[in-house]
DNA sequence: CCACAATACATAACGTTGCTATGTTCTGAG
DNA sequence: CTCAGAACATAGCAACGTTATGTATTGTGG
């Protein structure tokens, strides 16, 4: 009575569609089936429908966040690793920016909205160890700073990634995230030397080269090291 | 042999397609054009077709956020200033959720490059201004400044307007700012208060409640007065 | 072990989308 | 006044997501 759906065609579709998206190819119902043996109905049975596909698609883009998170590995130093959870965020919207873009599609839910909190409270973890270790004043509400980097690093990554500012604009990242900390308690110079050390894995050419443009000349942000101590 | 198109057509489509933009209805072709009298055609005459469409509409967004940037009035305090007009920025965006959103699509360019770069610029001399009175050191680039502002401002206008965060989270706007200009060499407590000032408009109930929801449970971001100093 | 019932899947059709082709109306310069 | 060309309406096209219908497959109760 009880047939169970194969989980192997379920993320084949997601992949394929993720795949797709990186390809920057339209992923339509039939386009997406096309070559993979299966027919347009699969999308209904697993998915019901495209909408159902694209909350799949939304959840493997946290689900791949969370991995590239939890790729972090804790440092001596809270600060840096701080910086170095956003620099993995950024990475993260760079490698896909459609699939981030995606991510952050009101129009659909998400299947499990735990796995969408556990980007949040990764970083809310790493502000209590910063705390912890007394970089930072202890009355600063960990979630509430925590929810300030992510604003930092969602405007960052979602006007570089997606937006008008040239890839270069990665680096405001630094003089950010410093000056957040900074106020938030740390030892200004002491926070620049660890966010720079956290963020460097995003500078130097780490990745993929996406050739954005910008609006008209949005700003050279490469060299300038001391605007915020 | 030369005939003029109407421009009031233009703007008629353009305004009918940001209103429906407003009421989440779909803007399809079809639908634009219906009860207005002008034929689907008339997209084609005035637009190339729906992506000109949406071209035209991205511009009008830009075009209203200049006006509503332009509107913020100027005060002896250039720090208030800035907060002021990252508080616009903000009002614009959650004034029209939907068409912030389309002004950010990079799927479609747009018709005046400098009307977008006119964005960046007011904010460029708004840090020009502080810096002149004094307020940040004079070594800040004010365009790297404006830039980071802005990162902050789009930052929290796409998780809020768009986004998992709950209204009440465009509270972090003020120690974010307060952070960034503070770090850029205003003193603390002035800042926090200039800051205060001018974010002051965004916070009570000044205009539309759009009902968002968050994740689960982002954050109370409302009541922390003394976090960063 | 077998027959039944429900699920998985394929094929075909439907309504709607953006767009184009064709024909008609109207404007404005020579 | 004439007529080339722009503006516009109507009709049709391929492609989209979805639904309806029919077939095959599978787990299980008799």
């Amino acid at each position: 009575m009880v047939r169970v759906k194969d989980p192997a065609v379920r993320s084949l579709l997601i992949d394929r569609a993720a795949q797709m998206l990186a390809a920057r190819e339209p992923v339509t119902l039939r386009s997406l089936v096309a070559g993979t043996g299966v027919s347009t109905m699969a999308v209904y049975t697993y998915f019901d429908g495209m909408d159902g596909l694209w909350r799949a698609v939304r959840q493997e883009g946290f689900t791949r966040l969370a991995a590239r998170l939890a790729a972090v590995p804790p440092s001596a130093d809270p600060v840096r690793d701080l910086a170095a959870l956003g620099a993995a965020y950024l990475a993260n919207a760079l490698d896909g920016p459609d699939l981030y873009r995606v991510m952050f599609d009101a129009a659909f839910g998400l299947e499990d909205a735990a796995a969408a909190d556990d980007t949040l409270h990764r970083l809310v973890r790493g502000v209590e160890r910063a705390t912890a270790a007394g970089r930072l004043r202890d009355d600063v509400d960990p979630l509430e700073l925590a929810a300030q980097s992510w604003t930092i690093g969602h405007g960052l990554a979602s006007l570089v990634a997606t937006g008008p500012l040239p890839r270069r604009a990665l680096a405001h990242g630094v003089p950010l995230l410093t000056a957040l900390f900074a106020g938030a308690g740390d030892d200004p110079v002491r926070c620049r030397r660890s966010v720079e050390r956290g963020w460097r894995p995003l500078l130097p050419g780490s990745r993929s080269g996406s050739a954005d443009s910008g609006f008209s000349d949005a700003g050279p942000a490469g060299t300038a090291p001391e605007d915020v101590t």
